[in-house]
This record gives structure tokens, C-alpha cells and sequence, in this order.
DNA sequence: CGAAATATGTATCAATTGTTACAAAACAGC
DNA sequence: GCTGTTTTGTAACAATTGATACATATTTCG
């Protein structure tokens, strides 16, 4: 077992190596081996365990009704696995997990990880920020779908970037990025980009952006 | 002190009045009182402390640039405030909070809050449980606004309602609040009735919808 | 440097939704 | 049952965005 890798697990964070051994071992858990496009778990399944990915990767995949698998996200060593869903009212996991090469996964059962979780303090506090954060996340990933104009998105997107202090912003995604970040199509982006300029809004440059009117651009974010 | 009252909280969910008492002589926490209108906590301030509301009500209310001020939920004795916000790495107050009437708040510091954690595993199981179901809800919340189709939505919403065994739905919502459920205008709503009507694929009546076509509805969810 | 690949700007047209307005229907209270 | 209020259905038009296509920049890499 491979504790110094479980240290930078979000879980185990600011634990060393000797006390994670030392807690694991009043704890009982198991180490999976799957080999490459296994199925982990199937969508659906109710979560006994909490899972964190040892070695490997894998994909998060959810199946429409017409039978095409979405692949949602990857998740790498030394991560956990669908932290949000060990507790709470509906325990299932809502997407299929698949290996993408051979995978090592240690499992806990919820008793025993609760009680991991009242044994250390730092434990109790990593797993409690990484859920909450992510509620803070999905959250604010909430509030921006809010902003119902692709101006309204970009003027948050830039004042976000820009900060307080700053007038200008160097893009580091391509548009192609930015436009699936904001759920439109890249035309689209690009010609508001074009509008923007166009209204003395902001500048742009190659990949910087400058914001020559943040006044205006607040009140584009206002207009719901 | 009234713990029955406490008891009904979703933290205390489960635990009896004496065990409650219990613990909260183990634990450091203070009630203050504030009178109708006062301000509890303001917007970015960091959240220091859990806040329990013991009797009366608030509400969370979030400030625009132009200084108007929205409301965005009311919460009454005997739920916790911000519970998603006690941990996290951004653990600051999203809301400005004020007192609705005369309103009492049992306010207890994090570190003696996950004492109590430590302390008792049903505690701990619920508070688990409550920001769980929280992550899971804007989850959903967010699943659903991935419908770019005002068809899409209304599908979506028809057939979670329904269910596997049930053909029809007894709405208990005017066009208008469903308009606002879904971030869309009245009529563009009631436009959208009508259309799924006229191509047979649901049948209104009054305040109950009939699913005439499964299927079809299916297929709507799925053109993203 | 030069060619191929990638990214960006732009135009046209279609589809969807918002806006506004008004009539018909359903409902509530007397 | 009648009247005023709320809810619903519908229409015409405007605004926004998507889809598609193509030209032009820009980057990458040999």
C-alpha cells in the first residue's frame, strides 16, 4: 500500500504517511484492481463506499435514453470518487464509472469512514471543505447560467478575470473553449466579441482582452 | 433553552432532547436576539460560526450593482444558515441576512462544531447528509437548465413528474410559477403547451396534463 | 521560410424565444 | 348568479442565438 500517494489524496491532505497508517489500520478497507475499460460502477448503483482512485484513471460516463454514453469527466489518482453522493437523500451514483487503463481503487465502506472521519479532525475538515466546495462550485456555475445573454456571460467572464485592479485579461483558452464553457456556439461568441468592440466595450488584441468600459460592462450583467 | 425545538433541526434530526442537552453542555455556543429589520450578517463577511435559528425567521437577500436588493429564500426556526458555507475555500456569506421579526440565532464557533461532530456520529451522518443533499440539488438544478428547449424542459419536468407508472400529471402550479421554474416567459410557456398539443403529445385538460406519447417526450429531453 | 493545421472573423438564413397586447376562460367572493 | 380578479390562450413582431459556410489570420512544425 502506497500511503505517501494516499497523502495527496483532497482527504488526506496535511496527514503524514505514518499516521495515515496508523489510521488505516483501525479501518477496514479492501484494494481493487480493474483492468483497462472495466466497468467500476454502473449509474445508479447505490454508494456504499467511498472509492479513491490509487493508481490509474478513470471516466465518468453517463447513458442517454438512446443508448450514447457522454463521457462527463476524468478522474485521476489520487482522487475520490463521487464524494457528493456517499451521503445525502439519493445515494446513488449518477454516472457509470469506467477504467481507462488498469486501476487500483480502495473502498470503504460509509461505517468505516465515518468513523475515520471522527477519529482525526483533519480528515473530518478535508472531506468537509472538498464537499462544500463543490456545492460552492456547482453554485456559482449556477449564477453564471443565470446571466441569460452570451454579453451578459462574457461582461461576468472578463470583470471576473479582471479582478478589482486589472483593465485587461490574457485569454488562455480558444474561443472554441470559451464557447462550450458558456454553453454557445463559437460564431456566436466570436460576434458578440465583435459587438463589444464594436461598442467601445473592450479591446482586443490577439488573446488580450481590454476592458475599456467596466461601468457598462457591470450593467450588461444586470440585465438578467 | 429549548432543546425540543433544537431536536427538529436537520442537524439534531434524531437525537433526543437529554442527549441533546447533553452535548451542548460539552460545547461553547451563545443565542443572540435581534429585532425586526436588523441585520444578522452582511454579504462577504466570513463565516465564523455555525448559526442555528432558534425562534423567528430571516431572509438571505443579495445586492446588485445598482444597489437594488433581491431576495432570494426565507428560513425559519429551526434550520441552520449557510450550512454550505461553513467549510469550503471561499467560506464567506453570499447572502446578506435579516431578521424578518424578532428572531433568535444560536451561533456556535466552527471548531466547537466539529467537536460536536466528533462527538456523535448521528450529528455528524446528518450534517453530512444535509450539504450532500444540497451538492445533489443544484446538481439536478443544473442537469435541468442543461435543456436549451423550452420543449426539452417541459419533457423533462412532465416525465419526472409521472414517473415510470403514471400517463398523467396534475399540475399544482400556475403557467406562471412553472414559467419561472423553467427561466422563461409565460407565454413563450404556454406557446410551447400548445404546440406539444397539437402534435399529439400531450393532452391538457384543466390543471391535468396527459402524456400521450412517452417516447416522443423521451426523444425531446435528448436533442440537448 | 513555407506548408499544413488550427483559430478567428464574418455573412446569411433558420429556429427559438422574448415582448407586448388583448381576448377568452376559470376562479373567488359576495 | 354576478362581478371583479386571476389565469390562460393566442397573435404579431423584435431580438437573440444556432447552423453552416467560407475567407482570413495565426500558429505549429518540419
Amino acid at each position: 500500500m502506497n500511503y505517501q500517494l494516499l497523502t495527496q489524496c483532497p482527504i488526506f491532505r496535511g496527514i503524514t504517511e505514518k499516521e495515515a497508517e496508523n489510521l488505516l489500520n483501525k479501518i477496514h478497507f479492501q484494494i481493487k484492481s480493474y483492468s483497462k475499460d472495466e466497468v467500476v460502477v454502473v449509474a445508479g448503483e447505490p454508494v456504499l463506499n467511498l472509492h479513491i482512485i490509487v493508481s490509474g484513471s478513470v471516466r465518468g460516463e453517463m447513458i442517454d435514453f438512446s443508448g450514447k454514453t457522454i463521457k462527463i469527466e476524468d478522474i485521476e489518482a489520487p482522487k475520490p470518487l463521487a464524494t457528493a453522493f456517499l451521503f445525502g437523500q439519493e445515494n446513488k451514483f449518477p454516472v457509470t464509472v469506467t477504467a481507462n487503463n488498469d486501476v487500483k481503487i480502495l473502498g470503504m465502506p460509509v461505517s468505516e469512514f465515518l468513523k475515520l472521519l471522527q477519529l482525526n479532525t483533519r480528515i473530518l475538515k478535508n472531506y468537509l471543505t472538498s464537499i462544500s466546495s463543490r456545492a460552492q462550485f456547482l453554485s456559482q456555475k449556477l449564477h453564471f447560467l443565470s446571466f441569460k445573454t452570451i454579453k451578459g456571460k462574457v461582461a461576468h467572464f472578463l470583470l471576473n478575470q479582471a479582478g478589482d485592479t486589472f483593465h485587461s485579461v490574457e485569454l488562455k483558452n480558444t474561443q472554441q473553449q470559451l464557447a462550450d464553457l458558456f454553453g454557445v456556439t463559437r460564431p456566436s461568441l466570436a460576434r458578440v466579441f465583435g459587438e463589444m468592440q464594436k461598442e467601445g466595450l473592450i479591446r482586443i488584441t490577439n488573446k488580450t482582452v481590454t476592458l475599456l468600459d467596466k461601468k457598462s460592462l457591470t450593467e450588461l450583467m444586470n440585465n438578467v
